[in-house]
Formats: structure tokens, C-alpha cells, sequence
DNA sequence: CAGGATCCTTTCAGATACTG
DNA sequence: CAGTATCTGAAAGGATCCTG
């Protein structure tokens, strides 16, 4: 993998930065479905404020990941919908979404393990001390 | 996928969140070459502030995708290593980065596209007008 | 209906100083 | 060497009000 100072991993970076954002998988995964207009999209993404869709609406637009189809009519009505290239990054991402779903349970237990072990930690020869306060 | 109010969802957004962080994918793409010290991860990965590696190393230990082993030497050592749950989350990631290589090309192009237009679009009747300032 | 503009709070992350 | 603790500026994000 290229490191952060490559230039060539810029994009990747950013591009990962995306996905990595906390709406927008939302937004392509519930636009793989089909096209929505925007408060169809703000009622089926549960706990997104109307200002996080826009702008993150905004990001994948400008990524070229989905299109923005206005019609000109009273009241108004805008169309989202996934581009050809927002679609197949559905295919990785699921791919990423599987393996953390087949690995949730193995990481749910290392964290009750590991927070346990960081709550009860004796000091040797010192008594019980609480780390974290 | 599911949505973000289902509860089966939480480990997924979790691990996602994860390895869309700014760090963590770095360091595991350089601890699957091998082990490493703490100074040595440092000086690899490139830009990365001390408090932000031991911020991540937590992370990833506590979420069971990478080990540290202390040994109680004078002056101390700690070596991070991948778990082998750690090593198997590198394939669907690496699935990712070879989408967003393969298409940051396009991706970079539909960008100039939208600022381009953002930038220079002219109020129909109202001679040019900039936006965002 | 589909946002834009503002305000305001929370969180993130860098710099710095200190420790076993 | 491998951290922890603290401070601070920057950025993210929610709530609210307003508009064509």
C-alpha cells in the first residue's frame, strides 16, 4: 500500500476518506436500490440531519459517484441517483461490510477483554489500582 | 446493508469507522510486513504524531487486530503485531484501495468538472455571478 | 420540497512537557 | 524507549431559522 506522503495515494486517501465518513455508504447503499428524491433519503437514513445529507449529497456529486437530476416544477423536486462509477464501489465496500459482519463477534469479545482487563489491572505489589480513573 | 438504527449494524459502522480513520489502515498495511517497535511505526509511517500512533494502537488492540508484547527491558520494548484476524481484514481492504486506484483517474476528473461549474456558473439574466464567495 | 445561512456545542488532533 | 497528561486551535456536526 502507498504511504501517506506518495503522492500517487492522495486520491486514495480521500477516496477512502469518503466511504469512511459516516453517511455516505448510507446514501449509495439505499441508492443501489434506486433513485430517491432528498427527503426520501433524509426519512430512510435514519438519524441524518437534513445539513450532513446535503453536504455529504454535495461530496458524492462532485466525486462523480451519484447525479443530481433537478426538475424545474412547483414545488420543486430533485432526483439523487448512483452513477455507473457509484455503483461498483458498492461491490468492495459490501465486501468490507461482510468481513465485519463475519468478524463481529471475535471483536466484541477482544474489546469486553480488553476493557476489563484496562478497568481491573492490579498494579503488582501495589494493590488493586483503576486505570482511566 | 443495514441501516444505521439497526442494532446489528453497530459492530459494522464500528469497524468501519476503524479502519476509516486516518491512521489505522497504515499501520496495519506496514505490521503485515512484520513486526514492529513503537519508534519504529513512527518513523514509517510518515506524518503521524506520537499521540495519534498510541491512540490507534489502542484501538486496534482493543478491537483484537493487533497484539502488543512488552518486554520488561531496560530501556523498555514493545513490539505491535498483526493478530491473524488483523491479517484477513487486509484483503477486503486492499479490494477497496484497488477500486479507488483504478478509478481515482475519473473520480479526479468529475471533481474539476463540479468545482469548474460551481465556480463559473452564471444567474440566467443576471450576467456572471460567483458562488461560494 | 429542497435546501442555504447561522449559531453553537462537541470532538479531534497537534504541540509540548513530563515519566518509569 | 515508549509512552501519559495537558492545553489549545481547528474542524465536525446538530439545531434552528429562513427562502424560492
Amino acid at each position: 500500500m502507498p504511504r501517506p506522503s506518495d503522492n500517487d495515494c492522495q486520491m486514495t486517501r480521500q477516496i477512502l476518506d469518503r466511504i469512511g465518513d459516516k453517511w455516505s455508504l448510507y446514501i449509495i447503499a439505499t441508492l443501489n436500490d434506486g433513485s430517491r428524491r432528498f427527503n426520501e433519503l433524509k426519512r430512510e437514513i435514519e438519524g441524518i440531519s437534513q445539513r450532513m445529507l446535503t453536504l455529504s449529497l454535495r461530496g458524492l456529486e462532485r466525486d462523480g459517484l451519484v447525479t443530481r437530476t433537478v426538475f424545474p416544477t412547483i414545488p420543486p423536486r430533485v432526483d439523487y441517483a448512483l452513477t455507473p462509477l457509484g455503483a461498483t464501489l458498492l461491490e468492495p465496500v459490501m465486501a468490507l461490510v461482510r468481513w465485519a459482519e463475519k468478524n463481529k463477534q471475535p471483536i466484541a469479545q477482544a474489546r469486553e477483554r480488553f476493557d476489563e482487563a484496562a478497568n481491573a489491572a492490579p498494579e503488582p505489589g501495589e494493590g488493586v489500582v483503576y486505570r482511566r480513573r
